[in-house]
DNA sequence: CCATATAGTCAAGATACTTGACTACACCCA
DNA sequence: TGGGTGTAGTCAAGTATCTTGACTATATGG
């Protein structure tokens, strides 16, 4: 039954925000498959987000809620169920008793152990399957283009310098 | 307050997948203000998702549950959403008693057109922020990303639905 | 001490998405 | 012709994430 409508035939969008999203969805479903395979059950998206910005040593809360860009209620959930899980715990600041300082279980930092293990096995597979010449000038773009993301909150896209890390 | 941390000096993730993240959240933040200042108040990264999949000439929504990675009640929730704001249609198939075609609305036909414009104006943005090479570069490899992405075998998310592909 | 700002918490609600159970129709085939 | 099986879509309930608003406790600067 093949019908005149032929959905098939009907391109996807193929502008840079569609690519970048589908690329972006396809590399977290392929690190959270890997990191609950290696037996991180606790493991989201969500989470992995968070993650991300909690530097190995750990970092003060209201220091998260600054860099990821989200609430500081929404930080605090998720802190909530990774403590539960056990995989970060949060300490009172000793400079300062509104603070409280999270850092890494040994489970967690076990789990960061094997993201670092994952994401360059994930990686190895993209330069395979795209050229290392082509994964390097994805790297170069993206880091271009964050470079110029940082300090202009509206939708105004106004060149930067494209010196990064100044952080 | 001035900010004398140390945590300011800790380096944020620069693997590919966090930078396919952060490029894909900040393009989705950027096109999601100018649609809503462009008045369509109803429109969601979400729902983005799932037009994204909805060619112009409408398409089954089984058609739809394909396209897109997840389950049927979540692309029905989606529809219900989007129908109840004016923005798609869904009729009954003359083909097939039990599927439903659906299309845009000419509300919806009019968000794709400022989403369109939108679109050329973010990416214009981004050309002039990187150059154009840089850009042609970038695109280049999320298509040959997605080219490659078939045959990935073992820990590609999965549909759970039991109607997956077994065509 | 007081005013104000900051750090974090508690609670309620919205959105997106999941699983399970169900109805209606289509198609096959004996 | 009629039942078995599969497909299309719906209904209902639950979970995860994230948002807003209200709140407590501590810090800081007069």
């Amino acid at each position: 039954m093949v019908n005149k409508l032929d959905e098939k035939s009907v391109a996807l969008p193929d502008h840079v925000g569609w690519r970048l999203w589908q690329a972006s969805r396809a590399w977290q479903a392929e690190f959270a498959a890997a990191m609950r395979a290696a037996g991180h059950a606790w493991f989201s998206e969500a989470r992995a987000g968070l993650l991300g910005h909690i530097p190995r040593n750990g970092t003060r809360q209201s220091a998260l809620i600054e860099r990821a860009a989200t609430s500081k209620q929404a930080v605090q959930q998720l802190l909530d169920g990774l403590e539960e899980e056990g995989v970060i715990e949060r300490l009172p600041d000793p400079r300062d008793g509104r603070g409280k300082l999270v850092r890494y279980t040994s489970k967690g930092l076990d789990a960061l152990r094997d993201g670092d293990r994952i994401k360059l096995e994930i990686e190895r597979g993209y330069i395979v399957r795209i050229g290392e010449r082509r994964f390097a000038a994805l790297m170069d773009a993206l880091r271009a283009l964050d470079a110029g993301q940082g300090d202009e909150p509206e939708t105004a896209a106004r060149p930067r310098d494209e010196t990064s890390e100044s952080k």
